[in-house]
DNA sequence: AATAATGCTACATAAACTGTAGCGCAAGGG
DNA sequence: CCCTTGCGCTACAGTTTATGTAGCATTATT
């Protein structure tokens, strides 16, 4: 599957380029956030749950799913579920983000 | 459980820290799509759509009124749609995403 | 005036998300 | 033993959000 002879190729190969992939997933509802929150360390499936403010176990189990798919989640470790090192990566990225919105926020309050 | 007053309950709050609304905004589907695509350079509306790949004009619309809100993008200006120099910030931000897709791809293929 | 490109809206259909209830299982206590 | 507790997870109805196509109003070009 995933072959490079694109399926559906009609005005845009849909995803081919890894960025396209990436971007796909972190717009997917949910993604970014759980990452964020799995950041703060192993978790259990209710802990988790808590952390993202009570979001549904059905949403919760789906984007576990797709990030264990990722390769960006391991299940089963000491201590639930957990970051693999490539997630760990992944989140690292995620900081300037931290410090822009930071400015950013402050930049708008003051308009 | 709705604190909405003052006190700040770190659970269900929201989105009141910055980077949670940013990735609120970002886990939108289609914003970060259109973020890159627009730091190619500025572009009417038609040409957003097809750099995105034939997204429906509907939602291109919504999402530039989401951009334009928090102040990512302009409008009206010299070759239409432009990111502002917060835009331009925030996309910068995601170049290192690039290249750690590249590495995630590669590593995924091997398995 | 005709043509073409622009930004954008309308609206029906389809897909995605939400919230609640609860299942099956395993561990611990009485 | 049974009883409770917490676990990962599923079912499903209801709501929200996205998609796709058609086309309108405006402006620039011919």
């Amino acid at each position: 599957m995933m072959t490079t002879m694109g399926s559906s190729s009609e005005a845009e190969v849909k995803s081919t380029r890894p960025i396209m992939q990436l971007i796909d997933l972190l717009g997917t509802k949910w993604i970014m956030r759980i990452l964020w929150e799995m950041n703060v360390g192993p978790c259990t499936f209710r802990e988790l749950q808590d952390r993202c403010g009570g979001i549904s176990p059905t949403m919760i189990n789906n984007r576990m799913k797709d990030l264990i798919e990722s390769n960006l989640v391991d299940k089963d470790s000491p201590g639930g579920y957990q970051l693999t090192d490539s997630g760990k990566e992944l989140v690292i990225l995620f900081s300037p983000l931290n410090q822009w919105a930071e400015h950013w926020a402050k930049e708008r309050n003051e308009e």
